[in-house]
DNA sequence: TCAGTAGTGCGTAACATACGAACTATGGAA
DNA sequence: TTCCATAGTTCGTATGTTACGCACTACTGA
């Protein structure tokens, strides 16, 4: 099993953030998690939207939002602990983060 | 020819603009219009950060722009003025475009 | 040792993208 | 008018990317 690849806060680009953030599931993801305090596991989110992932794709969308560098992941026995690095990139990219989540929520509720 | 698609301000996703912007050659582009009051013209942009771009990868990158609504373009005679539709998308998503704008512009200098 | 749970990796089919070559549309000069 | 140059578009193809089923690994508890 292929060891889990977190980018150093230096090596995160705009262009891999705002892909990674242009999929309907990822920021349905990204937002959940980081609006929640701790860490959360993969399988929360077999569910997402009202649709449901199947366990590969899920997968590879968490593969997605780590490498871009958004989330940090971290194997705790059979499951897996993601949280959003907003705090490193905040300091990065000031503004960016919440400005993309606040858009995200006017689009999911306004409308 | 097939007339020029704008999505009506209520249609333009973030997830549309997120996608669009998610591309190097793209932010570029955008980046310029954006900062610049009048309109530009394509062909402007066959040389985008030190690199050539092939005439119809460019009109593919604009149309990308604008079905995204990120760009509002106008056929003059033979050439097309493109302006982008800042203020319009501020209107819609608050903070999201300078943001993203500044946060390119912190990777290009910075870094 | 076995069964159950959580997630990964691989193969394939579907979809997206880049770019060259041939095209359309417009404007100006002869 | 006709012809040429300029600006951009379209199409075909080759190359990449993505989604998902299936078979797999890794860990836990009984």
């Amino acid at each position: 099993m292929r060891p889990l690849v977190h980018p150093s806060i230096d090596d995160i680009t705009v262009e891999g953030i705002l892909h990674a953030l242009s999929d309907p599931v990822r920021v349905a993801i990204y937002a959940e998690l980081a609006a929640s305090a701790g860490a959360t596991i993969c399988s929360n989110f077999l569910q997402v939207s009202d649709r449901s992932i199947p366990k590969s794709t899920l997968s590879q969308h968490f593969r997605a939002l780590r490498e871009a560098g958004l989330v940090r992941s971290e194997r705790h026995g059979v499951e897996m602990r993601n949280m959003s690095r907003c705090k490193e990139i905040e300091r990065r990219f000031p503004g960016l983060i919440p400005a993309i989540l606040n858009a995200h929520s006017v689009q999911a509720t306004g409308r």
